[in-house]
DNA sequence: CCTTTAGATTGATGGACGTCGATAAGTCTG
DNA sequence: CAGACTTATCGACGTCCATCAATCTAAAGG
């Protein structure tokens, strides 16, 4: 496994190792789309908390996000999701 | 997800978000068996910083030492591995 | 014993991270 | 346009983390 492998990986890892990012995902992962505000009142955080969190997920490539109107919307990357699992049993 | 779940798997997700981490644990789960002393060189960090990552991947289950000798034998733990891979893709 | 060796622990330090209030930027509605 | 609304960004603060030098513990060999 190459350094620069690892750090992409540990990228995405760092990203699923907070519990407020897995939540997170997982609210998104769950249904097809979800908009910020519907995050903030499961997560109990503050919108600047959730905003920075949702970067940090899209940054990972684990989230995108689409804005439509006043909203953005989220929705997880499969792809990614599956890339990180396969790391962990080969 | 609740929350205290969300927890243990952050945890095991944050010990895997550290690029030094993620290659001792390739490198631990590639062999039977690693013993510290054989680390540090493809690591190229200190001995003391060997010891510290070793310990957060121990703490987050995710690989086991057995102290012979002089030695502390690591190797890792598939369950744990398993468990995380399919936490990514239920 | 004494020395050497492997590894853990401690202490210090510089940097990264999570959090929130305040503010800015873009968007809908009246 | 004015005002309400959604999200992103900035600034600040406290905490956690990665790293290494120094020290300590335990074990093997002479």
């Amino acid at each position: 496994m190459s350094r620069s492998d690892a750090l992409d990986m540990a990228e995405v890892f760092a990203a699923l190792g907070d519990p407020v990012r897995l939540q997170m995902l997982s609210i998104i992962a769950a249904s097809h789309e979800v908009c910020s505000c519907n995050l903030e009142g499961p997560l109990a955080k503050s919108q600047p908390t959730i905003s920075h969190h949702t970067r940090v997920l899209a940054e990972a490539g684990l989230i995108v996000g689409e804005k439509r109107g006043r909203w953005t919307w989220w929705r997880s990357v499969p792809e990614r999701l599956d890339m990180a699992s396969r790391f962990l049993e080969p």
